[in-house]
DNA sequence: AATGAATGAGTTTTCATTCAT
DNA sequence: TATGAATGAAAACTCATTCAT
C-alpha cells in the first residue's frame, strides 16, 4: 500500500542464513512486527506472518521477545525513540517564536506523512487503553522534550508581542499533535464520507497548509 | 470500563420474553455488537461474546446479519446515524455566526464524551483502510449537514465582520472534529507519557476549554 | 451445468403463493431435492438450499417428509420409479432375441445419458451401503421386470441358435447395466487420466456403440 | 465394517513414541484419511474424525496437509500410485495374448476385492466432477500403462487369429474395469434390489467367472 | 398448510505457544 | 542460536431440526 509496504521482505537472493546474527534477526522481526501490528492492529497481527516476513524462524520470536505483547511493545517503543530522535533533530532553539512554532506544526505533520505505521499503532494502543504502554519501563520516561520547548517560546513570543498570552503548552502541543494525526488516521472513513479522497498528495498539501494557518492565526495576540 | 459497559446486559428481571421478538433481538445483538467491538476493534471481537452479552444464540448473528463483518457495517451505520440525529437537532441557524460556531465545536466535543464507542469504532475502522464503511450503500449518503451550515456561516460571519475571510469549510469542520476527536483517542498514550491523567472529568474540562479557545481565536479577522 | 440443471427453480414471475398446493410443494421439494442430492451426495447436500431452490420455506420439508433421509428416500423411490416406467415402455417382447437384446443395451445407456442424476444418486447411496434403499417400504418390491424378460430372451436365443448357452440372466442383466452406468459414472476421473475428455456427445456416441458391440459379440455361439 | 475397518487404529502397545517422527504422522494421517474418506466421503469425513484415528493432534491436518481438500488429493494420489504400482508388477508382456487378456481381467477384479476403499473414493471423486484429481500435478501423468499393453496384445491377437479385430484398446480397457468395478460399486444396492446378498465370497466368485467369460468371449474372431 | 425465528451440537480452520532436536 | 513438529484452546461459521405464530 504504501512505499515501506516491502520494505521488511528478505532478499530473494540471499537465503537469509543469520544462524549467527542474533542482531539481524532481532531487528528483521521488529520491521516485520512493526509493519504488520500497523496492519492489522495487534489482535489482527500473526505471529506467523511476523516470522514469515521477517524471513526467520516462528520460535525466534519467543526466544529474542518472549511473547507476541512483548514484541508489540518493542515495536511501540522503537517507533517513539523515531519520533523523539527526529524531534531532536529540529533544532528550534535558534528561531524566533513564530517560526519555531511553525516548523514544529510542519514537522509533526511531515513526520506522521512519512511514518504512516505510526498513526496505525498509536490508534490500535490507544484503543486497548495503552495497556503496553503503561507496562513499558522506558516510554514514560521519553516524553517529548518539545513540550518544554514549547513553552519557552511561547514565553518568549508573548514577550515579543507575536502571541496571545494565557496559552498553556500542554495544550498547544496536543492539538498541534492531534490536527496532524487526526488528517491521517480519519482520513479513510472522511474520504468515504465526503466522496473524495483525501489521503491524495494534493489534498495532503491543502490540509497541511491549513492546520498550519488554522494555528498560527490562534496565536495572535 | 466505561460507564456503559454493562448497558446492553440483559436485564436479568426480564426473562427475555422474546423467542418472538425479533425486533429485540436485532436490537439486542446491535448494542452488544457496538460494545464488543468498540471495546475489541474488529478482529479482537468475538462473535460469542455478541450473542452472550445479547443474551440470545450465536446462530442468531448469522440469520439476523450475515455474518461479523456485516454486524460491525451494521453498528457503525447505527452510530453515524445517531451523530447525524444529533446534528441535526443542534439548530444553529438562528444564532449569530460566532455563537454558532461556539456551540457546534462544543456540541463536538461533548458528543464523543457522551458516547466513547464512537471513537473506538472509528479508530479501528480507520485502520482497516474504512472498508466497512465503504462498501456501505447507506453511510456515503449520510454525509453531515453541518458542513454547509458551517459554509454559511462562515460567510456571514465574513460579512459581519466577525471571522477573517479564506477559511475553507471542508477544512473547519475536519479540524474543529479533528481536536475534540484526538482529544478522546490518544488520551490513553498521552496520560501515559505526560504521567498525568487526561481524562479525568477536570482535565477534560480544561481541554474542551482549549479547544473551543483555540478555533474561535484562530476566527478572529 | 446440465440442461436440466435449474429446471426446478422458481419462475420469478410468479411468487409462488402455492399456500394451498400442497400437492405443488412436495413435488417441488422432490424436484429440488433430487438436484440438490446429486450434485453433493447426501453429506453434502444442504436442506436449506432444497427449501429455497423449491420456493418454499424450510419447515415444510419436515412438515411433508419428515427428515432429511426421508426425503433421500422419497427422491431415490421416485427415480427408480421412473426408470421402471420406462423400463416398462419398451415392449421387448415382441422382438426377435437379439434386435431385444440389442434394444435393451441401448435403452441403458440412453437412459443414464438423459438422466445424469440417477447416476450420481445411486453412487452415493452405494457409498452409503445402500442404507435408504434398504430401509425403503417400496423399493425392493420394485426390482426390475426386465431379468425376467432377459431369461426368456436368452432362452429363445439361445434355440434359435443366436446365442450361446450357459449365460446367467441376472448376471447378463447386471454386465449391461454395469457398462452404461460405468461410462458415466465414472467418466470425470477417465477423462482426467487419459486427457481426454470422454463425456462429449462424440465421445459418449463412440462408447455406445463399444458397449453395444462387446455385448453383442459376447453372446454369439 | 469391512475386514479392514480398523487396520489404521494405533496399536495401544506402541505408545506412538513419535512427537518426533513426522513421516510417521504424515503416514498415520494419510491412513485414516483413507479410511473415513471412503467412508463417508468427501464431505461426510471429519477431519477431526481423522485425527483421532490416526492418533495424532487436529492441528497436524493442517501443518502437514493444508486443509481437508490437500489431504483427500494426497489420499486419492496415494490410491492412484497404489493400483499404478500393482499394474507394473503383473508382467504381462510373456504371456500369450488371451492368457495376458485374461489375467488382465482377473487382475482388474482381484485389486477391487482386496481394496474396498478404491471404489468408495473414486465414486465420491466422480461425484464430485474429478476436481480434485484434476487439479493434481501428478495424477495426469499418472496414467495407467496397461492402456499400451492392451493394444499391442489385441493387435498381437488379431495376428494370432486369436481375437476378432476392431476393437478399440481405450474402450476395452475401460469396460474390463467398469465390469469389476460396477459389481463393486453398486453391490449394495442391487443386492437391496434383488433381495439377495451380491457381496457374498460364494456370489464374487461367481460373478468374477461371469465377467472374465463376458469378455473373452466377445474377443473371438 | 405455511412462515421465519430460534436452537444446540458440530465443523473446519486458526493461533499463540511449547517441545524435542 | 535456530528449526519444524506438536499442542490445546478457541474462532467463525454451518446445519439439521424444532418452536411459536
Amino acid at each position: 500500500m504504501t512505499s515501506v509496504d516491502n520494505a521488511t521482505i528478505e532478499p530473494p537472493g540471499e537465503p537469509r542464513r543469520g544462524r549467527r546474527d542474533p542482531e539481524a534477526t532481532r531487528d528483521a522481526l521488529l520491521r516485520a512486527a512493526r509493519h504488520e501490528f500497523a496492519q492489522n492492529g495487534f489482535a489482527g497481527a500473526r505471529v506467523d506472518e511476523i516470522a514469515a516476513r521477517a524471513g526467520v524462524n516462528k520460535q525466534l520470536v519467543y526466544h529474542h521477545y518472549g511473547d507476541k505483547d512483548a514484541l508489540y511493545l518493542a515495536v511501540l517503543e522503537s517507533i517513539y525513540a523515531e519520533i523523539r530522535a527526529a524531534e531532536s533533530a529540529l533544532h528550534l532553539r535558534g528561531l524566533p517564536p513564530d517560526r519555531a512554532i511553525r516548523r514544529l506544526i510542519e514537522f509533526s505533520f511531515d513526520h506522521l506523512a512519512r511514518f504512516p505505521d505510526f498513526v496505525a499503532l498509536l490508534s490500535d494502543e490507544n484503543r486497548l487503553g495503552a495497556a503496553h504502554v503503561r507496562r513499558s519501563a522506558k516510554l514514560p520516561a521519553m516524553h517529548s522534550p518539545l513540550v518544554g520547548m514549547v513553552a519557552e517560546t511561547l514565553e518568549a513570543g508573548v514577550g515579543a508581542g507575536l502571541f496571545r498570552p494565557g496559552l498553556d503548552p500542554m495544550q498547544l502541543y496536543i492539538s498541534i499533535a492531534g490536527l496532524s494525526y487526526f488528517s491521517f488516521s480519519n482520513a479513510p472513513t472522511l474520504s468515504a464520507i465526503f466522496g473524495r479522497d483525501l489521503s491524495t498528495a494534493t489534498a495532503m498539501r491543502r490540509r497541511r497548509r491549513h492546520v498550519v494557518d488554522l494555528i498560527m492565526n490562534s496565536l495572535r495576540p
